[in-house]
Order: structure tokens, then C-alpha cells, then sequence
DNA sequence: CATGAATGAGCGTTCATTCAT
DNA sequence: AATGAATGAACGCTCATTCAT
């Protein structure tokens, strides 16, 4: 039993590879196809174009990480572990599919002011789910008297300024990624926890 | 008495907004020269190629960058005080000079990986003069019983993502501004002076 | 029962009418094979290739064309009926197979100067027949005294090129084809009957 | 002094010639580049794109068409002479720009079902040029008596054929053209004049 | 009889770059 | 200092065709 469309597969983790190392313009469909050792055409056979591979590489990635945000707890005893849970959740992505998680790090940021474009999609409606679920995590965190009263969307801005950046970070590798963890959660608690 | 050489500061400023809206794959040689209102060979008389051109414009950004981290105060009544200000010369630059920042911010994430490039090389000496002076300065508010015992390499680590993570977040506009400095500053007030 | 080959039959009406619109270079393979409702390997298993494919086309449509030709009256009371019987069937075919005939107009012109191409030999061979019958025409009428005493090839050559004209204007309905036929015969029984 | 851009001029002249032989599909880019003995991106400096480079050809070629339709006799002695005219008009450019006519009767009747095409839009200029100008012919022919009393714009519409018929049949040299331009004349003066 | 997957060859077009002037 | 003309290299993409099933 094999993958059902092997080279169709090859073609899809040469594409990640190749765009998070040179970008989307920096790559051409020639390297895909060599990289997936095929020949260029099969890749207009399995996709519409190379904006439609992209696309494709791109939804995956953004169809798992939405797909965790959705599960973050909303139950726990202390508030503040879910703050941990976010903040570890983004480390864990970055971990488990660094190539993925560097393509949206390296190729998006030059698309964003294409307000149409997949990467400005996707990436909006992520924000947003972060900003809804950091939201409500910080209301209940004041309103049981567990963290200091601060202002709720300011705090959650720095919040996802603060998350996002480690996830660049961990994912082009900028520097020893060695306890950033702790130190990321020790740092938001010190803040937030009275 | 004009500038020593019009055209050329012409063709600096279309390639600063076209490289920072496009990237520099997006950006053609051709659409330069035209919005600049000269031909394509006047690149190649005032610069090397296409790539000098670049490198030009990356030094002449960082270079006003370098000396304002050279200049923040290393001597202030109390330490917390250089964290606020280098947070805010971060945002003071992302306002002043938006288009510098925003190309910045989208065209070098594609090029971390080729360590050789001026992209990278200019964001390491970014990120060690940041990293020195944020070092010293939580190391003295320790030692003046101003700030938490907290682990100084990580805790720099945090703050590094933090305050480039808000140049980012300006640059590209991603939110709403308002508020965000009073928003970081506090975040960091609270989470390091006891 | 119905056809003996369904699919075959969809694929030749969609050539036929693909060819016609479109040109031979400017249809694809792929383009009729979705309009035929089938998938594009089953073009070569049918024909040999695409050039059989509108060589086959080409070949049924002359069939029917020289069939015609050959059953023209050779024995009337007046010979000038006979002129009248081949401007008519000219007309007769552009409306019963308009696509057919569109398709010998529009694509066969550009292969002419390749004197190997089944457009060369089929047009030439219409057209050999065409002459042979219209010089016997001519000559009947003239010994008959009821054609003016006209230079026989000459003459021929000229009805060829109206009998023919009249052909592509219908075919590519260039302009209002009402009341052409009573014309084309008026203008030429003037010409030629005393 | 020689012609101001040799190479453009080079340019033009490959492609009349192999668009005539070839058809515009069947031509390549690369073919029009070789047979001027310059390289393919030089079409795209001097013309828009291969599309660009047909049109100029074929606005040319019909600008100097229109200009000689123009220049038609409108007085002469025996309105005859004005239909000898333009059937003499059609021979004479189809021997003088013997290629630019083989072009347009090539290439053109595949385009003629896209209303919007060059082809359409210049062939149907000329049409109706030489419409006008027959019809007045002919209405002349009749009220001066010279002419049979035919239907007018019945009889103008077999002339336009038949001159067309001849213009194509000198291009695409389908057969012999000697004593062609005689037996035309003769042919219609035997059918028009009393 | 019919298809899904795959390819070699080539196409129209663009790009950064050069050179004579 | 600046340009018009020109090019080598490559790019994204399409095409007719094949082959195993």
C-alpha cells in the first residue's frame, strides 16, 4: 500500500522545501519538478498553476494550525495555563513542520499588501482566531481576580506580537531557541499574574 | 544648489517603494527606470546591478538604524527607562521611515537562509548591538535591585522578539497601532520591575 | 440498434465544428475531447493522430463534395441549365453542411503552398473536376449556338473563381446571401447566353 | 544613408513571408527571429507581442489597399472603364505585393468568425469601399443607358465576389493567371453592357 | 473501448544586462 | 550623464502524444 499519488506527493514537498528557502519568485517550476525528480508539466497536471501549488502548500498548512487553534482549552484551572497552551502550541508547530511553518514566515510578508492574496487571507483569519481566543482568556482571567487589570486589547496585541514573533523565530532558526519556552511563559506571567 | 546627482536619488527612492510593495524578484529593473523617469542602463552606470542597487539602499536604511541603537542612553535614574526607550526607537523608525522598514520587514525573511547575504548580515549586527545593550541593561537594573531575578540571556531573548516583533507589526501594518507603545512598555514594566 | 462507434462519431461532430471556429493549430487536442465528452488518448486510439483525425474529416467532407460533382446532368435541354446546376449545388452544400464547408474555407487556405497536404490535393482535385465539366458546358453551348463564342479556358477559369467565391461567401457568411443565387445565374446567363 | 531600423525592417519582412506560408499559429517566434537574423526578444522591443507584429503587418498592407480603392476613376468616358478599373485594381496588387495578398487570404478567413479581429475589421472596410463604389458605377451604367438594367446591389455583390474570387486566385496562384484579367473584363461586359 | 498519469518538445514572453553612441 | 537597440538565459506554461492498466 502505497501514498495514492506519490509523485503528485514528491512534487508537494519539493515545492515546500524550495519556496521557504528562495521564496515564490525566487523559485522556478523547473527546481520543483527536478527536486521531485519529474518532469515540469506534471505539475500543471496536478495543480492549476504555480500559484495553485503554492495555494494548496499554504491551506494544508493553515487547515492544521487552525484546526489546533480551534482545540486550545477553554476549561482549565488556572487561566493562565492557557496562555501557556498558545504560546507552547505555536512552539509546537514550529517543531513539528518547520518547513511549512518557514515557507509562511519567509514568503507571506511580501504579499501582504495584496489584501486578496492567500497568504493575507489566511493569515488575517488566524489573527483573528488568536485574538478571540487571547480575548476571552484575559476577561476571565481579571474577572476571577487571577491577573492584574490590564487593558484587555492592548494586552492581547503584545500578546500575538509576542507569539507570532517566537514562531518566526523558532522557524528561521534566528538564535538558540534553548528555553525560549519558559522564558516566553515566566515572562508573560510575571506580567499578567498578579 | 541641488543634489549632486538627481537622477540617481530618483532612482533610489521608485526602487525603495517598489522593492518594499513587490520584493525584489516582484521588482523589475524596467519598472524602476520608468517611475523613476530614466532608462534601465542608468542603473547599470550608477550601480553594479540590480543587486547593488539593493545592497544600497539595505546599508543606507541600516545604517541611520545602527546609529540610533549606538545612541540610546546608557545612563538614565532608572534602568527601565533604556527599555522604553529602544522599544520606542523602534516604533519611531517604522513611522519615520516606512518604506525602508516595510521592505525590510518583507524582502529579507526569503534571504535568512543564504548567510552570506546582506540581509542576513546586516540583521545578525542588528540583533547583537540589541542584544548587548538590552543585556547590560537588565544585568545593571538587577544589580540595582530594580528589576525581577530573572534569566538575563532568555529574558533578552524575549525582548528581542518582542521589540522586532512591533517593528514588524507596524511596518506591515498588520493592526491597530494606537496604544501599542504605552501597551509593550507596560507589559514590560510590569513583567520585569519589582 | 445505434452507431457502431458513439464515441467516435461525438469525436469527429466536435472536431468537426472545433476545427471550423477555431483553425487546425488553434483547436487542441484537449478541447475536443472535452467537447466530445471522452478523454483525449481516445483521439489516438480512433486516428492516428490529430492529423489523421482532420485529414478523416476532410476526406468524408470531399467524398460527398465529389459524389455531387459526378452526379451533375450532363444531358439537359438547354446547356445553360447545366451552370445553373453547379452555382446551385455550391450553394446547396454551403447550407446543408455550413461547418464542413466553413472549415475548407477557413483552414484550407493556409496549407496551399504545401502541395502534399490533403487541403492541396483535395482542392485540387475538386477543381480539376469542376473544369472538366464546365469546359464541356461551354463547348456544347457554343457548337450548339446557344452560347456567345467565348475563349473556352478562359471562360472556365472565370466561373471557376465565381462558382468558388460564391462557395466562402456563403460558408463565411461574409454578407446577406438573399437572392445570390438568382443573381450569380443572372449575371453569368447574360454573359454567356446569345 | 540606409533605413532607419534595418533590423525592425528585417523583422517585418520574415514575418510577411512566413505568416503567408505558415499561417500566423503555424509560426513561430523563434522562426520570424532566425529567418531575420536577429533574436526573438527583439520582436518584443519593436511590437507589443507576436499578435502586435501581425497587425502592423497587416495594417500596412491594407492602408495602401485603401489609399488605391480611393483613388478609383470616378469620371471616365464609359462608365465600364471604372469596373475594368478595380478588376484591373485587385490583379495589379495581388502581382505587386504578392506576399502581403497570399497573407491576407491565408491567414485572415480563420479569423473572420471573431468580429473584433483585425482581419474582420480591415476586410470588412474594404468590402464596404468597394460596395460604394460599384453600386455608383452601376447605378451610372443604367441611367446613362449603358448598362443592362439589372438589379443593382444583387449584381454589385456577384462583382465583389468575383473580384475578391481573383484577388485570392492570384495569390494563392491556384492556376494559370495568363489571359485571367482579359477574360474577367470580357465576362462582365458581355453580362453589363447593352 | 477507455482512461489517469506522465512526458519531450517547444512556445510566447520577460528579464537583467551590455554596448555603441 | 544618459540612451536606443539588442541579446543570452531563462521562465511559466501548453501541446500532441504515449503507456500501463
Amino acid at each position: 500500500m502505497g501514498s495514492p499519488h506519490p509523485k503528485k506527493h514528491e512534487l508537494v514537498r519539493a515545492a515546500v522545501r524550495l519556496f521557504a528557502e528562495n521564496g515564490f519568485d525566487g523559485t522556478t517550476t523547473l527546481r520543483i519538478a527536478k527536486a521531485a525528480g519529474v518532469t515540469e508539466p506534471l505539475i500543471y497536471y496536478h495543480f492549476s498553476n504555480k500559484d495553485g501549488l503554492f495555494t494548496h502548500i499554504l491551506e494544508n498548512a493553515f487547515a492544521d494550525y487552525f484546526n489546533r487553534l480551534d482545540n486550545l482549552p477553554t476549561q482549565t484551572p488556572k487561566v493562565f495555563e492557557r496562555i501557556e497552551a498558545i504560546i507552547g502550541l505555536h512552539m509546537d508547530i514550529a517543531m513539528e513542520k518547520p518547513e511549512e511553518t518557514y515557507l509562511i514566515a519567509s514568503t507571506c510578508p511580501a504579499r501582504l499588501k495584496n489584501g486578496a492574496h492567500v497568504c493575507t487571507r489566511l493569515l488575517n483569519e488566524a489573527r483573528k482566531r488568536i485574538v478571540r481566543y487571547l480575548s476571552e482568556c484575559i476577561k476571565e482571567g481579571i474577572d476571577r481576580g487571577e491577573f492584574a487589570k490590564v487593558n484587555i486589547p492592548q494586552t492581547v496585541n503584545v500578546l500575538v506580537v509576542l507569539t507570532q514573533g517566537i514562531l518566526r523565530q523558532y522557524a528561521l532558526g534566528l538564535d538558540q531557541r534553548r528555553g525560549m519556552r519558559k522564558a516566553a511563559v515566566d515572562f508573560c506571567r510575571r506580567s499578567l499574574v498578579v
